[in-house]
DNA sequence: TTATTAAAAGATATTTAGGTCTTTTATTAT
DNA sequence: ATAATAAAAGACCTAAATATCTTTTAATAA
């Protein structure tokens, strides 16, 4: 349903936003070693998330990725939009072109129900509520202590 | 979700529910047409439902497919275990290994609403409520004459 | 101002899903 | 028996997603 880019987006985006502070940024590598997401792919996602201004880099020695707290506070769809765009929400579930509202496959009423409340589940989710459910320990990042 | 060869799958299952009878039996080459999916990858899909038992075919002149009123009860999630098997509704929404009832992704127990409820739609629907459904006229055979 | 570091960018490779083409096998009507 | 028909089977092709490798650009510390 999302893509692998956009999963590991999101985590490499949590990733960040738990790690990060003013003074720290964090590397590609670090990330990829941590989520254990290749190295080469995952950077060219978090080029996208930067010309998105989704999050900051900066070269150098020093240099990473980091968030701000404002982004922070973009929800999910947001994401799932830069990376794989939201057709999935907005076609048939089946993916037939003839399907409409007023001209349902037989599925459609019935599938709506749930791709409409994960779109809303999608939209009401931010990024700063998945950074929050990681500091209490789970599998989105599966390698902190708690995790292990 | 479902991969195209599912949904044709689904397609061609009540496309030849629809309008096989005990004297008449239904070509790929009839069903690609009318469906308008490419005849060869129809055929090798056709094949699979045969081994499965959810069609039957015979070779030669007036030979095609047909399906019998048992075979109308299976359930659609049979089918989408043929063909896609069912790693979908086992997974984490987002594919995270690590994830799991015990020890949840921050999405998980929001996700499994849809998933679950999804699983249990397919589970209830049969290919005769498809059936039934086509009989009223919508998108999912297009080219009924009620849905042109 | 130079060496080092790390992201950006571009090119290339691999894998999987989707799709096509050709040959073989089984069935039936003549 | 034989020709025609239609599915089965197998080999092959294409496009998209995923992944890797190499070169370039920007920033910083020494």
């Amino acid at each position: 349903m999302l893509s692998k880019s956009c999963v590991y987006a999101l985590r490499a985006i949590v990733y960040i936003g738990h790690n990060c502070s003013d003074t720290k940024k964090i590397g590609i590598k670090e990330i990829g070693e941590e989520l254990e997401l290749p190295f080469h792919f995952l950077s060219k996602i978090l080029q996208r998330l930067v010309k998105h201004h989704i999050i900051q880099s900066t070269k150098g020695p020093h240099g990473g990725f980091y968030i701000g707290e404002e982004a922070k506070q973009v929800n999910i769809l947001k994401i799932i939009d830069i990376i794989d765009g939201l057709a999935f929400f907005e076609k048939c579930g089946l993916g037939l072109k003839e399907c409409s509202e007023t001209h349902p496959c037989p599925l459609h009423n019935d599938f709506k129900v749930f791709r409409d409340g994960l779109y809303h589940l999608f939209l009401k989710k931010t990024i700063a509520d998945l950074i929050t459910k990681i500091e209490d320990g789970n599998a989105f990042i599966s390698n902190l202590p708690q995790n292990k």
